[in-house]
RNA sequence: GGAGAGAUGGCAGAGUGGUCGAUUGCGGCGGUCUUGAAAACCGUUGAGUGUAACAGCUCCGGGGGUUCGAAUCCCUCUCUCUCCGCCA
């Protein structure tokens, strides 16, 4: 979240920043700047309180060293009409800090100088493309060659769960992890530390990354236990840094994980949801940093370079969008997307997402680094996808497709694969 | 699932009602010494809030209670560990 100190300094410009994001921050803030007012009023008056009541304290002890039982009495006394004034003071104190911080954690994260204004998807700024788009007359559905080739079985997968959790098989169940292997093995060449993480976290990892309270309904979750499963790597792989304090010479933090994720998609029916478009688990490879807030926006460019790479790897032809004040997320600054083309059904698929949180999820998670000799000040965090898996197997399955019904695998996942054609 | 033990500063580990934000050791940082390093010695070393700076206030797993006063006593929750059972 905003920190109460920026938005205290800078009230204006968190209201103009956000009206990038079509949020309109006026009587948010208005309300905030008035509740931490009353709250430091009173915190000023329940301190001054708990100081007499413990000089009180002090002195009853030494009155009793001394056997001076009367006085001591008397100030007995006087500590019983101060806690009654202590007790409403702090109930009040606490009822303010709560409405303080629930007002706060509505507000999303102001959006970086170069995120456009905008209402939705279609107002994203292409800022790059790469590739080849041409579209073959014999090119299919993902579905369709998926199908042919006996690489994945949705209909089972309907059996066993239900829609959306498909299962792949044969040369396809290999296929998917050739490609984890392959993003695994490039994110370790490009200075990630792998790292295995649950599956299912606890209500204060999903909050500190901004799932909740912001988008409860998106994921799945065990009530026996107060656990969600995770809609993405980034949750528990950032969380790992929860309430740390990091020394500057720690930095940057370069991690990443392959994980399952889960996604209920409530809402999403109906559209865009055949074959792997859409699914409510699928597989992800996720990088994350940890950085110097005056790196981030450098961070964020290395990482972008990360997921042109392992696209143009693969040969997919793809596109980079600047996400608009409508489509970007919450707790994002800045967030580009990725779009692979799929020439089977001629449409841009998202497969990753890189973004830069700056200290938002920091402030909320207290992940902080200790400065030569500073005070400890929030870190930056950052992620991105590296790479989905369902859109690019689509996407690989379209683009490389053969007219006589086969698939052409791309060079680098080759020996994964120990084969050069499906 | 059953039984027991425990949760204190970066780590280890004292502290069972008063001057304890907390002995001590290790680690970290600074210094003396040294050509340099090590060793030794000296000093320093939690977070939040607050202030112009002090002061003040809060924090010994979370919440509640007893008391003039709680790390210390009571209740409760959570978590961790050990043993038994079950099990990939």
């Amino acid at each position: 979240m905003i920190t109460l100190n920026f938005l205290k300094e800078h009230p204006q410009e968190v209201i103009d920043r956000l009206k990038v994001k079509n949020f309109d921050a006026e009587q948010y803030v208005e309300i905030i700047l008035a509740i931490d007012t009353q709250r430091r009023d009173i915190q000023k008056r329940l301190d001054n309180n708990l100081a007499r009541q413990n000089q009180i304290a002090k002195q009853i002890g030494q009155l009793f060293k001394s056997g001076n039982v009367a006085e001591a009495q008397a100030l007995k006394d006087e500590t019983s009409e101060l806690k009654v004034a202590e007790k409403n003071m702090s109930a009040e104190l606490s009822e303010k800090e709560r409405e303080l911080n629930n007002t706060l954690v509505l507000l999303p994260n102001l959006p970086h100088s170069s995120v456009p204004k905008g209402k939705s998807a279609d107002d994203n700024e292409i800022v790059y493309s790469w590739g080849d788009t041409s579209v073959q007359s014999f090119m299919k559905p993902h579905w369709d060659v998926a199908a042919d080739l006996k690489m994945l079985d949705f209909e089972t997968g309907v059996k066993i769960t239900g829609a959306g959790f498909p299962i792949y098989i044969n040369k396809g169940a290999k296929l998917q992890r050739a490609l984890i292997n392959f993003f695994l093995d490039k994110a370790a060449q490009a200075g990630y530390n792998e790292v295995q993480v649950p599956y299912m976290v606890n209500e204060d990892s999903a909050y500190a990354t901004g799932q909740l309270p912001d988008k409860e309904g998106q994921m799945y979750y065990v009530k026996e236990d107060n656990f969600y499963l995770i809609p993405t790597a980034e949750v528990p792989l950032t969380n790992i840094y929860r309430n740390v304090i990091l020394k500057e010479s720690d930095f940057p933090i370069k991690q990443c994980a392959y994980s399952a994720c889960f996604r209920r998609e409530a809402g999403s029916y109906g559209k865009d949801v055949r074959g792997l478009n859409r699914l409510h688990q699928f597989d992800k490879v996720e990088i994350v940093q940890i950085v110097h807030p005056e790196k981030s926006y450098e961070v964020l460019e290395e990482m972008k370079a990360h997921v042109k790479n392992l696209l143009e790897e693969l040969g997919l032809p793809y596109r980079i969008v600047r996400l608009c004040g409508g489509d970007i997320s919450f707790t994002s600054a800045l967030t580009f997307d990725f779009e692979v083309f799929s020439k089977g059904q001629q449409k841009w698929l998202e497969v990753s997402s890189v973004s830069n949180f700056e200290s938002f999820q920091a402030n909320r998670m207290k992940l902080r680094f200790k400065s030569e000799n500073g005070k400890p000040q929030l870190a930056h965090t950052l992620n991105g996808s590296a790479l989905a898996l369902p859109r690019i197997m689509a996407a690989l399955i379209e683009d490389c497709q053969t007219e006589d019904g086969h698939i052409i695998i791309p060079k680098v996942l080759q020996a994964y694969m120990a084969c050069d054609l499906i």
